[in-house]
Formats: structure tokens, sequence, C-alpha cells
DNA sequence: ACAGGATCCTGGGGGC
DNA sequence: TGCCCCCAGGATCCTG
């Protein structure tokens, strides 16, 4: 579910909410997530106090002064700081208990995201090599973005949804960015211009910036670190709009699986 | 080497 | 109301 707009609204959120907070004890629930927790963490932890959190791409660091946490989202996940006394949803796997009468909890009914223990930084940049995360958007270099499309002949949507390529772009903004760059999703990597690379490097750009903006998309189950829905969805150009006609040009918005993923574009403002 | 598909999960929505 | 099928913002493993 999240992308990078919605990852950083969530760690903006937590920087607010859970920097200078000490974790007192851990609580563990019984289902496994993608990258399972280990109950020797939960002692790492005991007096651990929030230095920081950082965006990585769609991951959250949470910097504990020397220890990390490191957190990815996955299609359902949710990290919030709410008072000890509120009420436990369903699909809470983590529960660090802080000082003031707060928990950091992290829900995810899926169990596709993450949450894990790091010992020292040494441990976080070896999880983040460049087979796992590629550069940010925001500092993608330009011309290695041109080298990284001319040496694939994947199509545009696969190649931004590579997080090696590009850090953080999920479905949404990939469709939103190709709209707004006018390429089509199936036009060949290699088979593009310089223009038309810069162009959709900028479109990325832009997307997101306006995303984050708007404090992120929420089509279900999306909350950002405070329990709130962003709002960007109200602003998509393509993504979910199948069969409504193209803000620019009214042609219906046309719907396709590429990359294993639905894949949402007109037709008439993106040439093949 | 690389591109595409299957897989891990739960829950919501549509069709019947 | 219930059942069954399909679909979903992601990452990773396997296959051809």
């Amino acid at each position: 579910m999240p992308e990078l707009p919605e990852v950083e609204t969530v760690v903006r959120d937590l920087r607010e909410s859970l920097v200078g907070r000490t974790f007192q004890s851990v609580r563990i629930g019984r289902k496994r997530l993608r990258r399972p927790w280990s109950s020797a963490w939960n002692r790492q932890l005991i007096g651990c106090t929030v230095a920081g959190v950082q965006r990585r791409g769609k991951w959250i660091l949470i910097d504990l002064g020397g220890p990390w946490l490191v957190a990815h989202l996955g299609m359902t996940g949710q990290l919030r700081v709410v008072p000890t006394i509120a009420p436990r949803q369903d699909h809470t796997h983590v529960i660090g208990c802080l000082d003031r009468g707060l928990e950091l909890r992290f829900r995810d009914p899926r169990r596709f995201g993450s949450i894990s223990y790091f010992a020292d930084q040494a441990g976080v940049d070896a999880f983040f090599t460049a087979d796992r995360l590629g550069p940010e958007p925001f500092a993608l270099d330009p011309a290695g973005w041109r080298e990284s499309l001319k040496r694939t002949r994947r199509c545009l949507k696969a190649v931004l949804l590579d997080q090696t390529v590009i850090a953080g772009v999920g479905n949404i903004y990939a469709d939103e960015a190709l709209f707004e760059a006018r390429l089509h999703p199936t036009l060949t990597a290699n088979g593009v211009t310089l223009h038309q690379a810069d162009a959709l490097r900028r479109a990325v750009v832009r997307v997101l910036k306006r995303a984050i903006a708007r404090r992120g998309s929420t089509i279900r189950d999306y909350l950002d670190g405070n329990g709130k829905a962003g709002g960007y969805q109200h602003e998509f150009r393509v993504y979910g709009r199948t069969g409504q006609p193209c803000s620019r040009c009214k042609t219906p918005v046309a719907s396709i699986r590429l990359a294993g993923r639905s894949t949402h574009f007109c037709s008439g403002c993106q040439r093949a």
C-alpha cells in the first residue's frame, strides 16, 4: 500500500511523536511477519531512546543512537505512537512500550510488512546494499537515470517499480508519473529518447512532491502516523480511474496488466 | 542474464 | 444472508 509519499508522511509524524521517547519493554504477537521479529531483540531495545526517524525508499529507519529499527509497511502496514490506554486493534504484531504512557504499535493485517532490529549502523548498511535499494528520486542523477533506462529492455512501468533503479515508487505513482510525462507504460526503457527519460524523471519528482504535500493517498488501508487518511487520491489522473474520461483529452482511461500489476493510462495522451 | 509469474497474507466488493 | 471469485498501495523466490 504505502509508497514513498505515504512513508515520508509517516516518518514526519513519527519524528513528532517518537523522538526522545525511551523503550521500556516490548510485546510481540504470535503471527510472523515478512521478516520475523526475534524475541532476542526485546531485551536489546529496553532503555533505547529514539534519536531520529528517517526514510529510505519505502523503508522507515528509527535511529536509536547506535542501534536501529528498520520497518517496511508492505501493503497494509501502520506504524503509530498511541497512548497505552488506547484500545489495541486486531493485527497489532509488535508493541514497543515507551515512557510517558505511550506505545509504538506496528499493525499489519496482511503481514507483508516487517520491523527489524539492527545492533549498529554497519548492520543497516549491509542490509541496504545496491541490490536491494537504488537512489532516492529526489537525488537521482540525470545521467545515471538515463543509463539505467538504456541498460534494460523492460517496459517503463516495470523499471519504475524496480526499487534498485529508483527507490520508493510503487504502482500508483508509477502510473501517475507516466501520465504526467505523457509516456506509454509499455514503452521499452532502452528505446526512449534522452528528452523522454528526463521528462519521466522530472514527472516522478513532481508527482511525489505533490503527493507528499497532500500527505499521501488513502485508497483503503493507509493511515498516517496520527491515524489520519491522506488526500492525494482525489488528485489521481489515471490510477483507479478505468473507463472515466481523461482529465486532459476526455479519452476513457485504459487499464491493462503489466509486470504483474494493474496499469492505468490514457491512450490519447500517452502514445505507444 | 533477464523478464515474467507465483507466492506470501487478510479483507472487501461484486456476482449469483 | 452466504458463498465464491477476484482484487489490492510490495518484495522476493523460482522458472523458462
